[in-house]
DNA sequence: CAGTGGTCTAGACCACGAC
DNA sequence: TCGTGGTCTAGACCACTGT
């Protein structure tokens, strides 16, 4: 055992490896972007199995410091800038301006915006998504399933639900719903909207999502489900979003009373 | 090779036993809380070595769908029940009834709620808290750090900072501030509560946390900011919260104009 | 092509939990 | 004590990236 490494000690030493690979890392030996000793090296300087030397990077792995490229190496992760959702995010003011959410977002961060639109068209409402829209659960509703990418790079997935009823001949089973977004749509209807509920937790992705998002292993998701209620407090909308947690963090404002 | 798992397939063969021990446990064929197969069983049943077998349960692991228990088997995970903070957590009224939030919500969730208080005294501001409180780095502030508990599991860290101007000679800087908690303390100083502002995103834990969180690998963390400001828009508290992600689901509420 | 990470084997020994 | 998961070795071969 060359460096660093104690093999009598309680610690693991795959552990101590990564103790010491994590230690370079923050004090900026090797910077974000740079490449890890390549596994062979670290077998060498370490004076351990290749099988361990993986084990110590699995664990940067999945700390989220370090993402491996095959055939390529090993690197630091440099954490991407990050989006803010503002609380104001679904003002009415944006939706006048002909501006869905997500476009007054990209504006203000100067990114890149595109979005691939999944499907829109009919389904059936499962127990969730009728609970919250408050109808009978395998009642037709509107889907609208879609990724969002930022600059080329994904950051969402999400899905919105609207009753078939209010969401039929209008232009929200379009592909493109026009200026302003669904919700623009769903005031023309004649639905004032009134207030948005949204509930948000975090998980680990499904492959499904990670591969959706290009998520590196060990990232987790923020999820955010969203419910749209017009005045008179009737349920007119839900999304259900799936964000990659790095790319975002999440505004809200709360008042004291 | 005996069942299931395709040694020429282009998927990798602890993917394809992961695959199957997926099925398994999404079906319902190995139930919430019971053990799967034990390694060595495995090893026989898919003909494959310890090694390739112990990944697939890696795998799972990394997934948060199995936790193992070392000399007990592995086990799959039965998701805790789930807390909801409301968007009212912060309301007056609960304060003027003497609950600090954290109280409030145990009574409503009917759990044994408990805080360890690590430590209360005064600390000097980094650069975070000081641009968040509008106070100048290196200023003094009150700090009060603690873990929360509810039946006995921990499921949040919270640490605290108040300009020490506020806190000095108040129960604030007691471990217990009294009824109503910290906030109500900077009200009968006389700064009367105007807003809050909570910032959230998600994260792996860093080892501290999962282990004072009690984690399980391959569990994410909800961290919370919440800045609190008084009616002239002053900032008076900052709290920074790390959350075990499977115990929480934030709610918050947003109104359409 | 050489060098990188990814998969897999066959075996050894250790540490923990339950009986 | 026995069965469980956890660590580690030494070596083989594959798949991908760059030149």
């Amino acid at each position: 055992m060359a460096r660093g490494v104690d093999p009598v000690s309680d610690r693991p030493v795959y552990k101590q490896i990564a103790d010491e690979l994590r230690r370079r890392i923050e004090t900026g030996r090797i910077a974000p972007g740079e490449r890890l000793p390549s596994e062979s090296a670290l077998v060498a300087e370490f004076g351990v199995a290749h099988g361990t030397i993986r084990q110590a990077i699995q664990l940067l792995r999945s700390e989220g410091l370090a993402v491996a490229e095959h055939g390529r190496g090993v690197f630091v992760r440099n954490r991407p800038p990050i989006r803010r959702l503002a609380h104001d995010r679904f003002s009415r003011k944006h939706r006048e301006a002909g501006k869905a959410a997500y476009l007054a977002e990209a504006e203000r961060e100067n990114a890149q915006p595109r979005v691939d639109v999944y499907f829109v068209g009919p389904e059936t409402a499962d127990t969730d998504v009728a609970q919250r829209l408050k109808i009978r659960k395998g009642s037709k509703v509107l889907a609208r399933r879609r990724r969002y990418l930022s600059d080329g790079e994904p950051t969402e997935l999400a899905t919105s639900f609207i009753p078939w009823d209010l969401a039929k001949g209008t232009p929200m089973t379009e592909i493109n719903p026009g200026p302003g977004g669904v919700y623009a749509r769903i005031e023309d209807a004649g639905r004032r909207l009134g207030r948005f509920t949204e509930e948000v937790s975090a998980r680990m992705p499904t492959p499904d999502e990670a591969r959706a998002l290009r998520l590196a292993a060990g990232t987790p998701v923020l999820t955010l489900v969203r419910v749209a209620y017009d005045v008179e407090d009737q349920p007119v909308e839900m999304c259900d979003t799936v964000m990659s947690a790095e790319h975002f963090v999440l505004n809200y404002e709360l008042p004291a009373d």
